[in-house]
DNA sequence: ATATTATTGATATGTCATATCAATATGAAT
DNA sequence: ATTCATATTGATATGACATATCAATAATAT
């Protein structure tokens, strides 16, 4: 399976591996404080259910049992608490994603959508040196990359 | 004069450079077909006047004499020609700043607000090379740093 | 079980940017 | 200079998106 799709096939076990992952999110939230309710819950379902970058509204409709502030009070959240991180898409659109780990950045494609993580990120000791020869002191940076996977066709 | 600080001391000139750096925006424009317009030059000039990244809001705030879809359209035509950049804070605010050169990245200054330019981006072949491990073709990246400027105390 | 309080959701509000469209100003042609 | 075709303007309406409000509800501790 190519590192650009999430997808299950959806035989592969009779209780999807994204329930593993919302149970981690809760468990997450609850050791927070933050308690377990169901509307939470459909929430981060549907959020680990997302193949690629998705947007608030995209969320909201595919959730119409559950009330929008809801959905965005729960994105809110995830955010938050470092478990959703926000994507930049080329045309300056901002979607979500599940974060995977610590620090990293991601590999966007123009053409199917698809996002993967670019895990090391070589950059940051070079940005920094970079930086402190204009006299900056360098305490973050936001990188996104842009092109195509290894999944579409290549022209 | 630091790389942080944009403003002018007001006596150089009998005319400001700001002016010719609008005129030279205006050239630009007209070489393009469009036409020279008194709220346009305004607009530009406010523009140029900006010392540091600048909200599409506090420029209409500037402008009270001109109507607020003429300055965002002149924003976005500034954009869509290339002689304006967006710049993304670290809180994700989104803001403006005047293109210097082609293709450069920001240094934000947390404490002032300042924004420099990064001029060469070395890290452009190494993100390249790390897309591609991951079987991605790159075709460009976003990219901000975040920290302090030289001319903001150390703490 | 009961009490406390976080959470929910319908709705209102607010922010930001664009769409509409008649009136106007611009640049070219005569 | 005058006229013409049309790009541009601006007051206003519209739309997209996210948060604020607040009474009703549900989740946890006791």
């Amino acid at each position: 399976m190519s590192a650009f799709t999430t997808k299950h096939s959806g035989h592969e076990h009779p209780r999807p591996r994204s329930a593993a992952v919302v149970d981690d999110i809760v468990a997450q939230l609850t050791a927070l404080g933050y308690r377990d309710t169901e509307p939470r819950r459909l929430v981060i379902s549907a959020v680990a259910a997302q193949g690629r970058p998705f947007t608030a509204e995209e969320l909201c409709a595919s959730l119409p049992c559950v009330g929008r502030a809801t959905v965005y009070r729960g994105l809110r959240l995830l955010v938050e608490t470092d478990q959703l991180c926000r994507v930049l898409l080329e045309d300056h659109e901002l979607r979500y994603q599940l974060s995977q780990q610590g620090h990293h950045h991601h590999l966007l494609c123009g053409v199917c959508g698809a996002s993967a993580d670019l895990g090391r990120c070589d950059a940051e000791d070079m940005l920094r040196e970079a930086a402190a020869a204009a006299g900056f002191r360098m305490s973050g940076h936001w990188l996104e990359v842009y092109g195509q996977c290894g999944d579409c066709p290549e022209d």
